[in-house]
DNA sequence: AATTGTGAATTCCTTCACAGCC
DNA sequence: GGCTGTGAAGGAATTCACAATT
């Protein structure tokens, strides 16, 4: 284990590995090569044994990576492990989709609450146990619930002062889908989700059609 | 203008500048330095410097950028001047939020057709002139819609197999939603949005408190 | 005086290539 | 023989620093 800081890239790629060992395991396959990984995305064979080296030797020298190892050595690395709590801002579209969004509820991150300002959406009973409640009980709620990440699906407008409410919270850990550049606040990781620069990014390819497609 | 080819983080911080500089235009700023444009982001004002000069000498030293002008130039080079047909295949809960989401609708992104495989599905009005069709008609919708981008969000399973329909029938740029690694195909870009990567990497740091919060 | 545009320097990330081990 | 772990090389992206321009 090394000392290094670790960049976000190889934390992705982590991910993706994880993903792949998943459905491996799934299928019953018991070893499986740097090479053979790297073929499913493609990426270069030593990147994933240089991601894999920061956090330690899980390896085999002539036989490769022990599936079932390499899974539960990632899923504790990335602290998948235990069961985040994750609560919803903004009961738009886009928060109930995130809501009612099977892909989460199953692993490690359980929906625990769901806020909104809007009295017409407020008590609304998303599914059972999951009601939506006014922004104000936000800073009860989140400590008496255990919530640890926040999920934000509200306007760009409000988007900053509600960050601000949930990092008094406590909370440390925020995916943003408000397209906006989020102050960073000491303590506390902002990821965001910016869907208007990902359609962007496609409308430059469509209109500079000599450039070829890459990888993102 | 170079020959160069520009890189997609390049392409991504266009969109942020450009976003940035709506606002400058709504609140009637007539010209912005680089360094004030950096400082919003924390970016490196060379940088953005870099980024327009890959495209042009939009600025007037001394002064910095009219604001109107950068603003057209970008939407030019983006490729937003003209509206983007979009279609959606998947009306599940995050399709149809998407469908429904309002950012995309005033801009340069129509959303002009939704599919869906599930009879329960077919058939409905998301609003009007907007009704859920049979993936079965996608090759025959697209063109005659004339859609020039798609958002996949189908279930990880069937994204490779639309992918295809959706390239056969003649798209070339899909912001795909499902949580997997889909192949390259020449003249496609795909950019994927994976949830679980973003989660995840949030939940490394939570697991990892030494670490220092940073920009993603 | 202020700010751009850009070569040079730096930092960061990826790939190569091979010693070491099973 | 096959594959890992890793130092060294190579490549890419960012930042510095300054000449050029208004």
């Amino acid at each position: 284990m090394k000392t290094e800081k670790i960049s976000e890239l190889t934390i992705n790629r982590l991910s993706i590995y994880l993903r792949c060992l998943n459905e491996l395991s799934e299928a019953g396959v018991q070893t499986v090569s740097s090479k053979l990984l790297a073929e499913q995305f493609n990426l270069n064979s030593a990147q994933i044994r240089k991601d894999l080296a920061y956090f330690g030797e899980f390896g085999v020298r002539g036989v490769g990576y022990v599936v079932e190892d390499l899974r539960e050595q990632l899923r504790g690395i990335l602290g998948l492990a235990t069961t985040h709590r994750v609560a919803i801002v903004g009961a738009g579209n886009l928060g109930l989709a995130l809501a009612n969004y099977l892909g989460f509820q199953q692993d490690s991150f359980q929906i625990v609450a769901l806020f909104d300002v809007d009295p017409a959406r407020i008590g609304l009973e998303v599914r059972p146990g999951l009601v939506v409640r006014s922004l104000d009980l936000l800073p009860s709620v989140i400590p008496e619930r255990q919530v640890d990440m926040v999920m934000l699906t509200v306007p760009a407008v409000a988007a900053e002062s509600v960050l601000e409410m949930v990092v008094q919270a406590g909370v440390r850990a925020v995916l943003n889908f408000a397209p906006i550049h989020l102050s960073v606040r000491p303590g506390c990781k902002v990821k965001t989700v910016d869907l208007s620069i990902s359609l962007e990014s496609l409308s430059y390819f469509l209109a500079n059609p000599t450039v070829e497609p890459q990888e993102e």
